[in-house]
DNA sequence: ATCAAGATTACCT
DNA sequence: GGTAATCTTGATA
């Protein structure tokens, strides 16, 4: 019957429940360990009672100090001063004169690495995240996959703006929460896209068949 | 002050 | 698979 499976059906999913907030320590590590370690992972954004999430799929790590693409590489400056304190923050960033990307930061003060957040798996909230992409209904199940499978997508979907630039991931707001370590088998390493500086780093991570994933 | 490039996406063939 | 769109940032003068 429809009346009841509806009042089983529970409103916030168990994983969102269970599972315990990421703490600063996660994120003040190496750079790349925190880039395999944040694939599995739930990121969590909160608006009021609305809750929006997603299973961490694809990232991609930038460590100023080797990495020429990272956008700390020639120091500090004012876009990327949040990314040379210490892990646990939001870098948000605006480029192509359209999109937004999220980033967390990672390591200790002064190190200027972080994380970009390339593509989730939606897990809650999939209405207003289609909402927010397309400001319509989905046309086809194809649109689907489309919508937070890639760094611009996902800020889109999530309503992630400047506004969000430097919010603290241990606070109420926008938080990732933990979940169980993946196999090594399905972690694949990979070069980094959409990039013409450092291409050698092998510091694109994504969880092996997920359709979600931007590019295999 | 000016300019080129950009951690992308959507739409076209 | 190719490319136009669009504007902020950082580098250079």
């Amino acid at each position: 019957m429809k009346s009841s499976r509806r009042l089983s059906k529970p409103t916030v999913l168990p994983e969102l429940i269970l599972s315990p907030k990421l703490k600063k320590e996660f994120y003040t590590r190496p750079v790349v360990t925190v880039a395999k370690e944040l694939l599995g992972k739930i990121f969590v954004k909160k608006t009021g009672a609305a809750v929006l999430a997603g299973i961490i799929v694809e990232v991609e790590a930038y460590d100023g100090s080797v990495d020429e693409a990272a956008h700390t590489f020639r120091g500090k400056t004012k876009r990327n001063e949040i990314m040379f304190d210490r892990g646990g923050f939001l870098y948000v960033y605006f480029t192509y004169g359209a999109h937004f990307c999220s980033n967390v930061v990672t390591g200790n003060e002064g190190e200027g690495n972080a994380v970009l957040i390339r593509a989730l798996e939606p897990l809650q909230g999939i209405d207003e995240m289609i909402k927010n992409r397309f400001g319509r209904d989905l046309k086809n199940e194809k649109e689907k996959l489309n919508l937070t499978s890639g760094p611009g997508k996902v800020c889109s979907a999530m309503s992630i703006t400047k506004e969000h630039y430097g919010t603290d991931l241990t606070g109420d707001e926008i938080f990732i929460l933990n979940r169980p370590a993946l196999s090594k088998k399905d972690i694949i390493s990979a070069g980094r896209i959409g990039i013409t500086k450092s291409t050698e780093l092998p510091w694109r991570f994504y969880i092996r068949d997920n359709p979600y994933v931007s590019k295999k």
